[in-house]
DNA sequence: CGATTCTTTGAAAACAGTCAATCTGTGTGG
DNA sequence: CCACACAGATTGACTGTTTTCAAAGAATCG
């Protein structure tokens, strides 16, 4: 299915959207592949995009003064990544988002963006609920980061996000849930004897 | 001063009001006095408000079911409470809000809050930007949770909410932070002798 | 195959949680 | 004014978990 149609097929799921507004839409975008291990924002750099996956997967991460990295997000296909603040604010990133995998993108540039809410009344009312959403999955990750043993946490994330489960990395799943590798493989290992 | 006066001093603050959009939001709220150790939300009620705090200071908790407290939010003066996905789904909440000192607070309910948006846009933009600030919050906390170390979390938190600090017991900073009050009773008695 | 990348394992050390006892300060009522 | 209760804070001893470091074992890819 070419990439836009893709997109198209989802936003019509998530709200009431004419076929001129997926030509609005779709004159406000460009499509990208990028292919595993690139990157479509860098620490130091401003976030010039508004980045709806496709096809494929991309991780959200910082990295701490002693190289440590830390996984902020996995976005597979149907789903968001950008850095608003930096977006918004033209400051530079702390982030970088890379392609776990070779992925397909539509972006959207702050004015595009601006442009397919003023235009298209149910593209806004829809990155309103996107919003939402993501201040409601936040807010669960901080109270399971204060409330859950390493052990519910590893079994949330399978339960939560099967699709990234299973293709990623064990210790990338470490790097989000916040614990050593090595910890992560000794829960999975204790797990699997059950 | 009078507490709605509180709330126009604020918001005014935050963009473009004019003496009628302030009169139309005085007109959907009500404005409401608790005391120490009352409750505006508990746990299995479905969240009427969105909260305004003019004066006082406000807990937001959950508790687990073995009982202990995980605090995820305080709301000092001219700062926000509420459970945003109850009040939007008219679901039952998991939390709990209540009052540290004695607080003055105005309240919409949902109705009022669509209401309020609708004929004053400005307040709409606004919660729009208190949304933005929610997320930018929680994702920091997120990251802070992930790389931060206790010592680290504890040093953050005295400087990003210095009044918040010197309000409450300690007990409920470590809630806050997830670490056990003996633990950060001890991290406070190694930085005090540096 | 050779080179990465990823995972596992063991042992030691660091760290945090738990439990129980004590200490401190505050405010209340006699 | 004192005695007491109460909430909060601290301390020590102990336990349990997690990290760290080092090494070795899979698995994957060009």
């Amino acid at each position: 299915m070419p990439m836009f149609e893709i997109f198209e097929t989802f936003i019509t799921a998530q709200g009431d959207f004419t076929e001129e507004d997926l030509r609005l839409l779709r004159s406000h975008t460009t499509v990208k592949k990028i292919r595993r291990k690139e990157f479509l924002l860098q620490e130091g750099e401003i976030c010039r995009y508004k980045i709806f996956v496709a096809k494929g997967l991309l991780k959200t991460y910082v990295v701490r003064h002693d190289g440590v990295e830390h996984i902020l997000r996995f976005s597979p296909e149907n789903s968001w990544a950008t850095d608003h603040e930096s977006m918004k604010t033209q400051t530079p990133t702390r982030i970088n988002i890379e392609a776990l995998e070779n992925t397909e993108v539509i972006l959207w540039t702050r004015e595009s963006l601006d442009e397919s809410c003023k235009t298209v009344p149910a593209f806004q009312t829809y990155m309103g609920r996107l919003m939402e959403n993501a201040l409601r999955i936040t807010h669960e990750r901080v109270l399971i980061n204060l409330s859950y043993t390493t052990e519910e946490k590893y079994e949330d994330f399978i339960t939560s996000f099967p699709d990234v489960f299973n293709r990623v990395p064990l210790h990338m799943v470490a790097s989000y849930l916040g614990v050593s590798r090595e910890t992560l493989s000794r829960i999975r290992h204790a797990r699997i004897k059950q």
